[in-house]
DNA sequence: AAAAAAC
């Protein structure tokens, strides 16, 4: 939606961003070449259906209702030829002419050629219709709750329910009023809640019988996020022994207690950072091996090892070859700057108490986010209270308002008194590494800034700027952009990042990375002096270390505990097949209901692969960086909105992206790095949700993957498969039948 | 090696 003035009507502008579940405006229609009836005719048995035009299909609306307009065209002319204006070997003439395939429209899907060696995928024509799906549809009220953490409607305590917890909910009329509590906490916002002291349940106690009130821990503890050395660490004596406690959750933390010295206790962190120790060489090359060595010959291959319960935790199972490097981690730490403080826990924990005023706070409910998720109500406080934060919430768990929130209020706060002026420069930044989640973050951030009279507007590249300088002209308060576009104009001087305070790095390590970084540097130089620096990312990790060293001060750092495979609800299966059988065992796993997003290796590829479920009757668009801007969106749009199932994307759309209810994420080609994985897969599985990740790979790969999943973490069955094999029908959720074809 | 990000 690149528009800070959205019409407040609700009238769905031109532009590339439609509104989800909205009408489709004059800019699709044209766009889209005309009826397009090819594209919606429904992916069931796609020969019959696609001669018989629309044949009822989706909302296929004419380009206006009215007879005075440009766009108008009477309804029953939809169905007739008049408006085919170009024939299909036209079309499909035309579209090779321009190098850009765009299956929908072409004619070529009228003469398929492999439909006849598919039977097996005719099945689906016993399949409901798109239009007929429970699920498309839904997004007119969704559409303003879509952002990355998808927290849902359901209001309090949604959270921990998803993940299967019966943990009661904490009791908010137990808890002692805000004013009880000690530290004097006499105003609202960071300050107050830095002293959650007192009777405040510990944010990151996780179990059943965690004590609620931890009352001797009272009004003397230090504030949370506290500087200084002498800090005594939040999570160190007075807590419990994670033994004396029930939980098995959490386990990231068993080594706070033994460990008080090492305080980005986060497995992940150190797991990224023992590359670097493998070339820092701190070990004296003790450290795993590369490839093969020591190290993963002594280790039972993946089918062999003990079943994850009889298996030791994830920490003694890191303990062991990483034993006699636990030194290093407070090396890395100190790298870092980073002082962190454990996860929190939330419950009965508001997004007022955390300090946010009340129109945002009921912006956020309207949104879906009731109430704040771990990483939320770790890093709204230190937000607000100016510092510089790093965090790391694994996907799906809420970052997008975890900073936007905070970030809203605290422009707001420091415009109080004063008059919007007309031509003001921004006060705060958000970059993102792609513009789909560019988009997506103003998706986000927007209502909740109109929510208390602020402006954002989008900076990013595939568009004309003109409508974005001309929105800068008028003066926004929120800028969101990718790093290209945004230094182009400040370089064109038509953004002025001097009065610009906070500035805000989602994937922060993927902006670190080469490439990337440069741009990113010279644009936070462009902001104000000693403004407020906010890093984010799943994966957030040492890779950052350019950008803390040279911008972020004492910052704090945020994590969730307790985030390992235990407590995800994503599955991890690895398929390990033939290679002359990935095409069709590919086409077999997206044939199904739910939505799946593919990932390929490249952008040929990715193409290739949704032509290719294109032409086996199953509707696929595709999502790469060969594609226009509006086409992108466009793509994206139509796997969000349900018109397609399918969406076949590189890894542009591994990142940030959310869309509601993919249920499948299948990897084509599998990634090359481990962060590559954990963001592709969390892509599933959001917000508690269940998801299912299948990588695809051949046997000589088999090692390579084995220990990219060891880096990530993750525990994946590898599993022989042939095309017909049962398997396959379970991941893609169909029930194998008596009937199984074999040809 | 690929992908992303400006015109």
């Amino acid at each position: 939606m690149p528009k800070n003035k959205k019409p407040r009507g609700g009238r769905p502008s031109a532009n590339f961003e439609p509104r989800y579940g909205a009408k489709k405006t004059s800019f699709h229609e044209r766009h889209n070449g005309g009826p397009a009836r090819d594209e919606r005719g429904g992916r069931a048995d796609a020969g019959d259906r696609r001669s018989a035009p629309a044949a009822g299909g989706y909302d296929r609306r004419p380009g206006s209702r009215s007879a005075g307009h440009r766009g108008y065209r009477p309804e029953e002319a939809e169905s007739g030829a008049p408006k085919r204006r170009w024939s299909a070997s036209e079309r499909a003439g035309r579209d090779e002419a321009r190098g850009i395939r765009n299956r929908a429209e072409s004619g070529r899907r009228d003469a398929p050629h492999r439909r006849d060696e598919r039977p097996r995928f005719d099945e689906r024509a016993e399949r409901p219709r798109f239009g007929d799906r429970a699920g498309s549809g839904r997004f007119d009220d969704r559409a303003r709750r879509d952002d990355r953490a998808g927290q849902r409607p359901t209001g309090p305590g949604t959270y921990r329910d998803d993940r299967g917890g019966d943990r009661p909910r904490f009791d908010r009329d137990d808890r002692p009023r805000r004013d009880d509590r000690s530290g004097g906490s006499q105003r609202q916002g960071f300050r107050d809640n830095d002293h959650r002291d007192g009777g405040r349940p510990r944010f990151n106690d996780r179990g059943n019988d965690r004590p609620r009130f931890d009352s001797e821990r009272g009004g003397d503890r230090p504030r949370y996020n506290d500087r200084g050395n002498d800090r005594p660490r939040f999570d160190r004596d007075d807590r419990p022994r994670r033994d004396d406690r029930s939980g098995d959750r959490g386990r990231t933390n068993d080594r706070a207690g033994e460990r008080p010295e090492r305080s980005y206790d986060a497995d992940r962190a150190r797991r990224a950072f023992d590359r670097d120790r493998t070339q820092r060489s701190f070990e004296g090359g003790r450290e795993r091996p590369s490839t093969g060595g020591a190290y993963r010959t002594e280790r039972p291959r993946r089918d062999e090892r003990p079943r994850r319960d009889e298996r030791p935790t994830r920490n003694d199972w890191n303990a062991k070859p990483k034993a006699a490097f636990e030194p290093t981690d407070d090396v890395v730490h100190e790298r870092l700057e980073a002082k962190s403080v454990a996860a929190v826990e939330v419950d009965g924990v508001t997004f007022g108490d955390l300090g946010l005023g009340s129109n945002i706070v009921e912006t956020l409910a309207n949104m879906g986010a009731a109430t704040p998720f771990p990483i939320q109500a770790a890093s709204i406080p230190a937000v607000l209270g100016g510092r510089d934060v790093l965090a790391r919430g694994r996907t799906g768990s809420g970052k997008t308002i975890a900073f936007g929130a905070p970030l809203v209020e605290r422009v707001l706060q420091s415009q109080a008194g004063k008059r919007r002026e007309f031509g003001r420069s921004p006060r705060a930044i958000i970059l993102a590494p792609t513009r789909e989640l560019a988009l997506q973050i103003d998706r986000t951030i927007q209502p909740i800034a109109r929510s208390v009279g602020l402006f954002t507007t989008q900076i990013y590249g595939g568009v004309p700027q003109g409508r974005q300088v001309g929105a800068l002209k008028k003066g926004v308060d929120i800028v969101i952009g990718t790093p290209g576009r945004v230094e182009d104009l400040i370089n064109q001087g038509k953004l002025d990042l001097s009065d610009c305070r906070i500035a805000v790095l989602d994937e922060a390590d993927h902006m670190c990375e080469l490439g990337f970084v440069e741009p990113v540097q010279r644009i936070l130089r462009h902001t104000a002096e000693g403004s407020q620096k906010l890093l984010f990312s799943a994966t957030l990790d040492r890779e950052v270390a350019a950008l803390v060293d040279e911008f972020l001060v004492d910052p704090a750092v945020y994590e969730v505990a307790g985030e390992d495979q235990e407590s995800s609800t994503i599955e991890h299966r690895v398929l390990v097949i033939e290679h002359r059988d990935k095409a069709d065992i590919l086409t077999s796993l997206v044939d199904r209901d739910g939505k799946t997003l593919v990932f390929a290796r490249t952008r040929a590829y990715a193409d290739m692969l949704a032509e290719q479920f294109d032409d086996a009757g199953i509707p696929a668009v595709s999502l790469h960086g060969d594609l226009n801007q509006a086409k992108r969106t466009r793509n994206l749009e139509r796997l969000t909105s349900g018109r397609v199932n399918v969406l076949v994307a590189t890894d542009v759309a591994a990142r940030g992206i959310h869309v509601d209810d993919i249920d499948l994420v299948v990897q084509a080609d599998a990634p090359d790095e481990y962060k590559t994985y954990l963001h592709r897969s969390g892509r599933t599985g959001r917000a508690g949700r269940s998801g299912r990740v299948v990588t695809l790979i051949t046997r000589q790969r088999q090692r390579r993957m084995t220990e990219l999943l060891d880096r990530a973490e993750i525990d994946a069955p590898f599993e022989n498969a042939r095309l017909d094999d049962d398997v396959i029908e379970e991941i893609a959720g169909r029930v194998p039948t008596a009937a199984t074809l074999t040809a």
